[in-house]
DNA sequence: CCAGCCCATGAACCATGGTTCATTCTTTGT
DNA sequence: ACAAAGAATGAACCATGGTTCATGGGCTGG
């Protein structure tokens, strides 16, 4: 028995595997997931591009890793609101105000999440985390048929339709000017969830406007 | 003097022209973009792969190509329903239910168009289209407005969120199970239309049930 | 302080897939 | 039939970017 790993030791260890899923979140927040290349993560973590290796299998899983931790964190937000015990309607409200304010204060990350070419592997992350997304759309929906505040409808469909509405019209091509949306936000965003709203028979929501979390999405 | 392009074969370049896009077309339709690496589209078109490059500059000018084409076909189908002098709900349900309905019956080929990952020039062509689509949508809107038809709107916001319900419901990583659509397309159309028709605020629609045009995009 | 092992290194390697180009085949006009 | 020019060929080429591996340096326990 000649070696065994010390406390200090997989201290660092543990620091270089942060330091590295850092550097790489990082790149992914500037400039998505093309950005982050083996060697350019590596080289902003301060390692060499091997050494990525000893602590991830592949780029594939490296991304997998980042893909996980920002949107574990997003639907977290969203899943707390969504176990409140407010009615649902006033839930539903606040989570669509959340999850659209959060992703225009940090619209580089989530278009990287949400929207940008990446590889069939990845692709079945962000299919995940948008099925996430939408179960929790679906079951405040369900709970405000129940409850009568809302008119029956196929709610898997309406969550869809809810999520690539906001996805679309915040991120996507579409998107509007971004001065405007830098401008304006919570202005874009009202109109978006009141959208929404709308289309799952709920009427228009109590605008309030400036009740967004201000930190940005990274 | 020596040689001057005949008929003939001006008419055989134009076919090879042909061939190629439809190969190419063909390719995109069964597997994306993707699927359509020069080599295999000159397979299949029956000639050299360098050959393709007498007739398209890049691989990249050769899908813009195809997204032109495809897109300006399913635009123009669009802009007739969109420019007849039907009332603007009945439009605006006409055109949905269009859009909708070819985006299920060539699902694969409306996601290489809307969804599948391409890389940023593509991207480009691909942001024209939907912005097209957009327009159109959002003329429908202004009309229905003007008429008092539907209410007041951000139509830019709306137009952006409709494009983006359909796609992701339809098409997107959100897609119901295909067994679903498959079985009853109509259904899911129906929803994904009833969804954003109330999310203009343009009530329920008539349900009009296998009015969907039956050829396939392709 | 030495043997043995782990960890880090980064240049070389490799796979993919678009692009080129010397060569060959066809067409044209005399 | 022949020369000039275009068209087609497809194997070689190249760029990109992920992955490997022989090497050297640092820990660990005795």
């Amino acid at each position: 028995m000649a070696y065994r790993q010390t406390d200090k030791v997989s201290a660092r260890l543990a620091a270089t595997r942060r330091g590295i899923l850092d550097a790489a979140r990082a790149l992914v927040a500037e400039g998505g997931f093309a950005a982050a290349q083996v060697s350019e993560v590596a080289r902003r973590a301060g390692i060499a591009t091997g050494t990525i290796y000893r602590y991830f299998s592949s780029k594939e899983e490296l991304c997998r890793q980042i893909f996980r931790e920002v949107s574990a964190q997003e639907m977290d937000r969203l899943a707390l609101i969504a176990a409140s015990d407010a009615p649902a309607r006033a839930r539903l409200v606040e989570v669509l105000q959340t999850f659209a304010g959060r992703a225009v204060l940090g619209r580089r990350l989530a278009y990287a999440l949400l929207a940008e070419p990446v590889d069939a592997n990845l692709a079945e992350e962000r299919a995940f985390f948008r099925r996430t997304h939408a179960e929790i759309f679906a079951r405040i929906l369900e709970d405000g048929i129940a409850s009568g505040e809302l008119p029956e409808t196929n709610v898997k469909i309406a969550a869809a339709c809810i999520a690539g509405a906001i996805s679309t019209a915040l991120i996507g091509p579409l998107a509007p000017q971004s001065h405007e949306l830098d401008e304006n936000p919570d202005r874009v965003v009202d109109e978006i969830v009141a959208f929404c709203l709308a289309g799952v028979g709920a009427g228009l929501p109590e605008r309030k406007a400036g009740k967004i979390e201000r930190r940005a999405k990274a």
